[in-house]
Order: structure tokens, then sequence, then C-alpha cells
RNA sequence: GGUUCCGUCGUCUAGUGGUCUAGGACGUCUGGUUCUCAUCCAGAAAAUCGCGGGUUCGACUCCCGCCGGAAUCACCA
């Protein structure tokens, strides 16, 4: 197989939001499995786009799901730098030796000019074409444009318009006509190269193979096709990547639909594996029924033929879902002990004096419900402080309605109870267990009913682990404690 | 408007001329797991494969037309 260097190239303008996280994903997985490279690259020639710690943002979005990069920021390499703002120079000569060979030309008109023969052809109802309004400099001889170019003039490409063919690596075959191309800018007033150029020039002097980028990019691909022809070199393997839809309407996912960073979704207990493997997964799939595929498993089975050419549009419920599978997959395979680090900032705050050990119990009878790491926060409170007591809670519950019984004899109910498992001189799930059992014959009372009143006792939450486990893990002295708080509450209540 | 791309259950998708009376997953609904919520398990509903022609013994799969959606037409990337 073929060595994939490929690359991912974002502009530092702000987070990287899901959308466009794919991008990011795809040429990973196509370097990793192919034992190439990956290069992280800086494209930040835009200074009135550029925002501060927006680089650090991406570095970070990047770590988190872990898509680590062989050259870039941090780690250095030997086609740096990887910030394209110090890459000027490089740019300007590259452009020079286009306009060594004829193929490019400074061009001194102004943008009011420009506007006016934009306005004109739009009146004309004719397509607008910059070449068609090329100025007399570019007839200049190469040598005459060297001696007098200096920055501050824009430097063009002199467009070799004519129908071109090329294979994209997701769309197939694809062709276009001369009508799309045109004297692209190739340097800016300001000295530095625009994308079209600097990513042509960046690609090649770092031995890059393959480009993954958004369908947006197709219509300018015969431009790319022209320049690449112009400098005589070999274009990389194309792959254009749909986007993806936001979850209303046909638009692609953008950050005013409230597309989240992906380091947002950390924050909200997402765990990285489940949004690696959620994003591979929206509008790529191996063609087996697989739907939870470990980094390793992505890398393995990866193809980009695979990628679906249509939009796939962004389900965050899908996404959740995953992230459950993800933690139950991780409980098991990592252990308590293990998967206990990646819960530490999601505890409430009630749980803040308690220690690991304890954390760790509650974690190990609750994960299985867990959709992401935050629900421990709405989950687990009753384990680390008195619930809020509110006796129609009680009252009100379904079940216990459904006994007939009066407040009194619920409160004999729990009279019984709380004997019972006051008399445990060993409170685990087992003897927790049997003596529940006990309870149910003794009381002759349906499950539902006698733990629920249980369970609402002791938690006051609408749902809980099961009984002997969440019994367990409160311990006895609790658990007692609040037993025989609503026993007495029903007892005064009745009065 | 020009150019280009796309079009299978609500959603993500499998499907490369016959095995498709179209498979899987999410979601929804039903039942089970001697308690709740969830997990897990079982099952159900859900796609006239955008529409119309053609090629073929046979088309979701190939061709043409149409319709619908999207992208792009910057000294932004």
């Amino acid at each position: 197989m073929k060595k994939i260097i490929t690359r991912f190239a974002p502009s530092p303008t702000g987070y990287i939001h899901i959308g466009n996280v794919r991008s990011a994903i795809y040429p990973y997985l196509a370097a990793r499995q192919s034992g190439g490279r990956y290069i992280l690259r800086i494209e930040d020639t835009d200074q009135a786009r550029f925002v501060e710690g927006a680089t650090e943002l991406i570095e970070d979005t990047l770590k988190w799901l872990g898509l680590e990069w062989d050259e870039g920021p941090e780690v250095g390499g030997k086609n740096g730098p990887y910030f394209q703002s110090e890459r000027k120079a490089i740019y300007q000569e590259w452009a020079k030796k286009l306009i060594e060979k004829g193929r490019a030309y400074a061009d001194p008109t102004d943008s009011e000019t420009i506007q006016r023969y934009r306005d004109e052809d739009s009146a004309k109802k004719i397509p607008y074409l910059y070449r068609n309004h090329r100025p007399k400099e570019a007839e200049k001889s190469p040598e005459e444009i060297l001696k007098t170019w200096q920055e501050g003039t824009p430097i063009r490409f002199k467009a070799d318009p004519k129908p071109r063919k090329w294979h994209d690596e997701v769309m197939g075959d694809l062709h276009a006509g001369p009508e799309v191309q045109d004297d692209i800018i190739l340097i800016k007033k300001d000295g530095l190269p625009t994308y079209n150029f600097a990513h042509i020039v960046d690609d090649f002097l770092m031995n890059i193979n393959m480009v993954a980028r958004g369908v947006e990019y197709l219509s300018s691909t015969p431009n790319y096709l022209a320049l690449y022809e112009a400098f005589g070199i070999d274009r990389p393997l194309l792959v254009s990547l749909p986007h993806i839809l936001a979850p209303q309407g046909n638009k692609k996912l953008g950050k005013r639909d409230g597309a989240k960073s992906a380091t947002e979704y950390r924050k909200d207990g997402v765990l990285p594996e489940a949004m690696l493997n959620y994003l591979a997964c929206l509008g790529w799939n191996d063609g087996t029924e697989q739907e939870i595929y470990t980094k390793e498993e992505l890398i393995k089975h990866f193809s980009l033929d695979h990628i679906q050419n249509s939009g796939a549009r962004y389900d965050e419920v899908k996404l959740l879902w995953m992230n459950g599978q993800w933690i139950r997959r991780l409980m098991e395979e990592e252990g308590a002990d293990k998967f206990y680090v990646r819960t530490l900032d999601f505890w409430p705050k009630s749980a803040e004096p308690f220690d690991d050990a304890y954390k760790k119990q509650v974690l190990s009878i609750i994960y299985d419900r867990l959709k992401t790491l935050s629900d421990l926060r709405a989950m687990t409170g009753y384990f680390f402080e008195d619930p809020i007591f509110d006796i129609e809670q009680i009252l009100g519950n379904k079940f216990i309605k459904k006994t007939g019984l009066s407040e009194k004899e619920l409160a004999s109910l729990l009279e019984t109870v709380t004997e019972k498992l006051g008399s445990l001189d060993s409170w685990n799930e087992e003897t927790l267990k049997a003596t529940l059992n006990e309870l149910l014959e003794q009381t002759g009372r349906k499950p539902a009913e006698l733990f629920s009143l249980i369970r609402i006792s002791v938690s006051f939450a609408p749902f809980s682990p099961a009984l002997d486990l969440t019994l367990n893990v409160l311990g006895k002295n609790v658990a007692m404690a609040r037993l025989n708080k609503v026993k007495e509450a029903l007892l005064l209540d009745q009065q």
C-alpha cells in the first residue's frame, strides 16, 4: 500500500466545530492505515480573521480525539515552519517562478475598478471572469514584471482555461469547463498568499500526496489543476468530503446552528472514543453491520471509497446512544478503577468530601444508565447528601398508591422493614438481597410496591439502581436513618 | 443566472444487473429480564429505492430526460 502523507490544515479563526472535525479524522485514518504521515498545518494567511488562541483550541481538539500529528506545531518537523504566516518568503519565491514561466503577473488594478467589471458583467448577464479584463500589465515580459514587482501589488495567475477532467476519491470522475478557470489571486496586497496558492505550494513542499477537504473546494479544483500543471508537479489524491447537515433544514451544520466544538462535548461528558466513532461513521461505513469501532479498528477498516458522497445529517441522539455504549464498554473492559479517572470532573459538588473508593462504588452500580458522564451530577446526589424530604413524593408514587395503604399502614410496613434490616449483622449485597426477598414474603407485598417504598424513602429519586445495590452502597447507617425518618414523618403526618 | 455535485425507511447507512417480496443501526412502539429508571434480550411499525422513459430475459444497480436539494462563482479559507 502506498504511504499516505496528508494533512489537516485548519485556519485559526476559532474553535473547529464538529461539522469540520471529520476533515481531520479521515486523513488521519488514511495516514495511519498506510503507515504514512499526518501533518498539522495552520493556515493563518488571513490576518483579519485570525483569532488569538484558536490554534491552541484546534490542537486541543485533535489531542482529545487522539489524532496525534507527526509534523506541525509543538512537534516540529523537517518541512516546517507549519504556520503559513511564517512561510511568506517561500510563497513569494514560488509566485516568482510562475512569473518567470509567463504564467503570472503583477496586477495594479484597484478594487473599485474590479468591482466595476463585476457590475458590468452582471448587467450584461455574462459570467464574470477576471481574465476577460486582464490588464495590459499582464502582457509585460517576465523580466520586467520581476524587476518592478514589489509587495503591495497582488500577483495573479494567468489562467489556461480548457476542459479538465480529474478523479476524486469520493466523488469519482469529475470534469469542468473553462468557464470556472480564472486569473486567481496568488499573492495578496499584504504580501501573503491566498489559500488557493499557499496550499498548492505547501502540499508539494511537504510531500503531501493526499488532500481531503470539504466539497466546497470542488468548484475551485480546476484552478488548482491548472496550477499543478503550470508548476509541472504531480497533483495529490483529491478527496472531497460532503458536508454534515444541520439537524433541521438542508444547510450544512455551522456554528449558527449551535454546532458545538468537539471539546465542548468533553465538558458535557462525552467520551473521545464515542465522538471519534460517531463522527467517523457519519457518512462512512465499511460495508459490515458493525457500529462500534475503536480508533484502531477505524484505522484498520477505513477506506476512502466507502465515504458517502452526499451530506449526512448530524444526529446528537445517536451520538449520545453511542456514548452510552462506550461508557459501558470501557467500564467493563477497563474496570471501575481505571474508568473512574475519567469521571473526576463530573460528580456533584456534594460528592467532594467523599473518598475515591466510595465514588467508585457508586460508579460501578450506576454506570450502565449513563448517557454522558455529566449524568452523574443529576443521578447520584442521594449517595452524597440527604435528599430533599418530600412526603408527597412518597404518597404520590404510582406504585405506592397501588398498595391502597394508609399512611399509618405504610409506616408500619416500614417498621417491619427497618426491624429486619436493622438486625442485619452483615450488610452486603448477598445479605441484602436475601433479606429483601424475605421481606417480600413476610409482608406479602408485590416487589413493585415494597421496593418502591424503600427506594423512595432512601433516595427520593425517580429511579435508582437495583435496590440491594443501592442500599449496600449507601451503607447501613445512612439507609436506616433515612428509612426511620420517613417512617416517623408518616406517623406525624397522620395525626 | 452560469458551473459542478448529490438523491434507498423520520435519521445514519448496506446494496457495484438476478441471492432485494431491499439488510443493519439510531429513534418510535410492544413484550421479557420475580421493583423503579436505564441497560440487556425478543418482536413490530417504518423506504412504491426522487419522478418518467429506455437498454436487458431481468434494474435500486447501466443510459437519457425531468424534478428536488446542495455547493461555488472574493486580495476567505
